[in-house]
DNA sequence: ATAATGACATGTT
DNA sequence: TAACATGCCATTA
């Protein structure tokens, strides 16, 4: 399993009305240090799975890409019951997932 | 096989 | 506390 197929699943583990950074999803993947990766990976391979709860350390949308506007992004997550500042800034002291700590075990997905 | 790129993260200044 | 510069890993050319 190639590391973007790894990527692609964790995001879809993230929990209705969570989000979480790059890093994380990179640490879950198996590279802590491949957050750029993971942008890439959900640039090219969205398929369904929630990009709008990636962003990055900041709690802010760094989506520069026009073709994902981060006005999409803040319209889901706010979908998702998130609340989104005007700035597009997250709290991810309330709504930060660091895969499932509590109940952590699947973070192994497959090997 | 080597070099360059990318929706970040972390450490210093 | 905020901003700047450098580092990292996998993928693509």
């Amino acid at each position: 399993m190639n590391f973007k197929d790894r990527v692609i699943q964790i995001v879809k583990k993230i929990p209705y009305g969570r989000v979480t950074t790059y890093g994380t999803i990179a640490t879950l993947a198996g590279v802590p240090r491949g957050a750029r990766l993971v942008g890439g990976v959900l640039h090219f391979n969205i398929d369904d799975a929630p990009w709008h709860r990636v962003i990055n350390r900041h709690g802010f949308i760094s989506t520069k890409c026009l073709e994902h506007p981060k006005a999409l992004q803040k319209t889901l997550l706010q979908q998702e019951g998130i609340v989104v500042n005007k700035d597009f800034m997250v709290d991810l002291r309330k709504y930060g997932w660091f895969g499932d700590e509590k109940h952590l075990g699947d973070s192994q997905l497959e090997k």
